[in-house]
DNA sequence: AGCACGCCGACT
DNA sequence: GTCGGCGTGCTC
């Protein structure tokens, strides 16, 4: 590599690209992606910084305009190195351009009001400007443009820049050559934007129990040992994971060293910050989506600079500039929301655990009902297991049964209430407690199910289920199998088969009907658009103002209502129908905190779990609340069918505009592949489940291995074949590794 | 961002 | 003609 590609160390959009450079002989085997440089610069070839952000064995320009790098500059790990990285890092493992995974890493670098504000301030006595301009006078009578700022400061010895610039017309090389003479002084204020205005810091810190004061010493033990690594700690609802963090983050401060919170978006509430605020006071800063990107940019200003210690936000949280960064902590780590949806599409639990080899900090992943994923690592060893298995003030477990809603249908109940349910809510009515319906809408993506014996069309090569495409024919997003929509049910001979579609609204309404004494409210997409719609519902309810709430996924969510001892589950299976190999563990997750959600006062909860597939083992774990039953049962699943983590995926979509195209194109990287690799386990190229979308035709090919790193190259041969092909510079190829949303 | 180039008015 | 300020445009 003779030629490297430089991010220039400047804000402004307009040197917001890379400049190639010459690597001079001394360097050339030294100089790698990452390290900060020094290079000459502009016409003047002043010496400035910059980051090496690709390497290249061919100069794109000129030869004669290509200048050599100075050097390479020694301790060449600060923050922004460290991120640019991670960015080289992201490129790599999930495939994107430098520039893609740079915007993501380093956020923001456009022009959004400034943050600095710059004051420029008379140094010189009335008199002392008054010599001086008329000196000015005396000598030349055409500096129009330094008398209206001598003009200027005689009005006002102070004078804001955007002022001078702007209203006065005059440029920065006047208001410079002022500073260079010490006629005034540039003042810089930091005039940041401090998310929180309210806290009351009323610190009540908890006494940890035995259990939890064991995990926190161990955690302290390794991390005073300089022993960072990756813990997963897997504790059951309510056994108190949040005073953990906050005890561990805690330590890790007093190393002197910062802590990034992630949490998933939408748990993202006011209950949960004030949390932290209320022990960390104005150390901790949050992040959201509703703030600007101004607001956003002040917020990894200030940890850069060290004014704060503690960041609380989601995913892009991920890259806040901490150039002391201690521990990540990721809370409910199962979330599919830190799989990112734009390119690089990076998932943050890998992502935290790279950055933090980095900077050698640790990760904590907490959750209630770990991913697949980390629980089989921490069985590995690869992850440290902590454990929280007790409720604080041992509070039991609800009490969960599951409804077989068959025996509803041959009793002649077509409601979408079971009897059982319906008893226990006007029991709990009459008792003014609370109830909590969750619905359960995930995969109504078309799939079919009877009504009678409860199964499900699934494809038979890939176990999962088919969906209903345009053609009316049933469809595998896998492997393309597809059959006929068949009229009745293969397995029972039913006529009753057809999909589920149940939305919230209707429940609402059937509900109301069958209790018209008791206040309804609902929870979707539809009744949470306003900036605050959520919290907003979720307060009526916590006041009591309401008997039922009925909602999706968003209700089960870390909310807190003690009031709350039934919990219903209305048809628990849609989500198993997703085609999708992780449906499984998305139910049970989505089921076990549904669950979870009943009896968090003094009272004893109750849940019901309804389903029409009573002896899934994804339903039956989560009406134990048995989250080792589901994971034994799970991974040989993914063992036989070589699903992640078992194996690695990877996905690639193969966008065109014309048809012919996309066909004839996704078939010969297909064979490419296929010549290239032996053994590869390759399934397409197909359809994507939406064909077409804006008039461009995708279609997708799966490839399946244990080694991740083999995926990788063949992703990278892909690129270069791209790249070296020009017919195919209309054709634009994504790639996604162990995807979260199948497409 | 910051530097040089070149335009243009002012003065010898 | 020459000097010097000020806007403009480019930086591998």
């Amino acid at each position: 590599m003779d030629y490297c590609d430089v991010v220039v160390d400047i804000s402004h959009e307009k040197l917001d690209k890379t400049f190639q450079y010459k690597i001079p002989d001394k360097l050339s085997n030294i100089l790698i992606e990452g390290m900060q440089v020094v290079i000459p610069f502009g016409r003047g070839n002043r010496e400035i910084t910059g980051y090496v952000v690709g390497l290249s064995e061919k100069p794109l320009y000129d030869k004669s305009k290509l200048k050599e790098v100075i050097r390479i500059v020694d301790n060449s790990t600060s923050i922004d190195g460290q991120l640019i990285k991670l960015a080289g890092w992201m490129k790599r493992n999930y495939g994107s351009t430098m520039n893609q995974a740079l915007k993501t890493v380093l956020p923001i670098k456009e022009k959004s009001k400034p943050i600095e504000k710059k004051t420029v301030v008379l140094n010189l006595t009335k008199q002392e400007l008054i010599d001086e301009y008329n000196t000015l006078i005396s000598r030349s009578r055409h500096s129009i443009s330094k008398e209206r700022l001598f003009l200027a400061l005689m009005e006002d010895d102070e004078i804001p820049w955007e002022v001078i610039t702007k209203k006065l017309n005059i440029s920065a090389n006047t208001i410079r050559d002022f500073e260079k003479n010490s006629f005034v002084t540039i003042r810089i204020e930091n005039t940041y934007r401090n998310p929180v205005t309210h806290f009351k810091q009323n610190e009540k810190k908890f006494e940890l129990n035995e259990e939890q004061l064991l995990i926190c010493n161990r955690f302290k033990s390794d991390y005073s040992a300089g022993d960072f690594g990756t813990y997963l700690l897997y504790g059951v609802t309510g056994s108190g994971k949040t005073v953990c963090y906050m005890e561990m983050i805690e330590y890790v401060l007093s190393c002197n060293k910062s802590a990034i919170v992630l949490i998933p978006e939408i748990a993202l509430t006011y209950q949960t910050v004030m949390r932290f605020y209320n022990r960390f006071g104005d150390k901790v800063s949050i992040l959201n989506s509703r703030m600007s990107k101004a607001e956003r940019f002040d917020q990894f200003k200030r940890a850069r600079n060290g004014d704060i210690k503690i960041i609380v936000g989601p995913r892009s949280a991920l890259f806040t500039p901490f150039c002391d960064l201690g521990l990540i902590v990721i809370d409910e780590e199962h979330e599919s929301t830190y799989k990112s949806d734009n390119v690089p599409k990076y998932h943050a639990v890998q992502t935290a655990i790279e950055r933090a080899r980095l900077a050698g900090a640790s990760v904590v992943l907490g959750s209630a009902t770990p991913s697949i994923d980390s629980y089989m690592k921490a069985l590995r060893g690869e992850y440290r297991l902590l454990k929280l298995m007790s409720r604080v003030s041992d509070k039991a477990l609800a009490d969960c049964e599951i409804v077989d809603m068959r025996n509803e249908l041959r009793s002649g109940n077509t409601s979408i209430i079971s009897r059982r349910l319906h008893d226990l809510i006007e029991d709990r009515l009459s008792r003014h407690e609370q109830v909590m319906l969750f619905i359960n809408r995930r995969g109504m993506l078309g799939c079919l199910s009877c009504r009678e014996c409860g199964k499900t069309l699934k494809c038979p090569h890939c176990d999962v289920s088919l969906s209903l495409h345009r053609d009316n024919r049933m469809h595998c997003h896998y492997c393309g199998y597809t059959i006929d929509k068949p009229n009745v049910c293969p397995e029972c001979g039913s006529k009753r088969i057809g999909g589920f579609n149940i939305g919230t609204e209707k429940v609402e309404e059937l509900v109301s009907l069958e209790f018209p004494n008791a206040n309804v409210l609902r929870m979707d997409m539809d009744t949470t658009k306003g900036k605050s719609g959520h919290e907003a519902i979720l307060e009526k309810f916590a006041n009591r103002e309401a008997d039922i709430l009925v909602g999706t996924q968003m209700i089960v969510k870390g909310h807190d209502f003690s009031n709350v001892t039934l919990v219903g589950a209305l048809a628990a299976d849609m989500s198993l129908n997703i085609p999708d190999y992780r449906s499984g563990e998305r139910t049970f997750q989505l089921l076990t905190q549904a669950v979870g959600r009943a009896g968090r006062g003094d009272k004893k909860g109750k849940a019901i779990i309804q389903t029409y597939e009573p002896d899934n083992y994804s339903i039956i774990a989560s009406g134990n609340q048995d989250y080792e039953e589901f994971y034994n049962k799970e991974i040989v699943y993914r063992e036989l069918m070589n699903y992640p983590p078992v194996s690695h995926m990877l996905l690639m979509l193969i966008q065109s505009e014309d048809e012919k195209q996309s066909d004839g194109q996704s078939g010969a990287i297909a064979e490419l592949i296929k010549s290239r690799f032996d053994n590869v386990k390759l399934l397409g190229p197909q359809d994507a489940a939406i064909k077409k979308i804006n008039d461009i035709y995708r279609k997708i090919i799966y490839i399946k291995d244990k080694d991740y790193d083999f995926l990788v190259e063949i992703k990278d041969v892909v690129e270069k074949y791209l790249l070296d092909n020009n017919d195919y510079s209309k054709t634009y190829v994504f790639f996604d590794f162990d995807p979260v949303n199948m497409i």
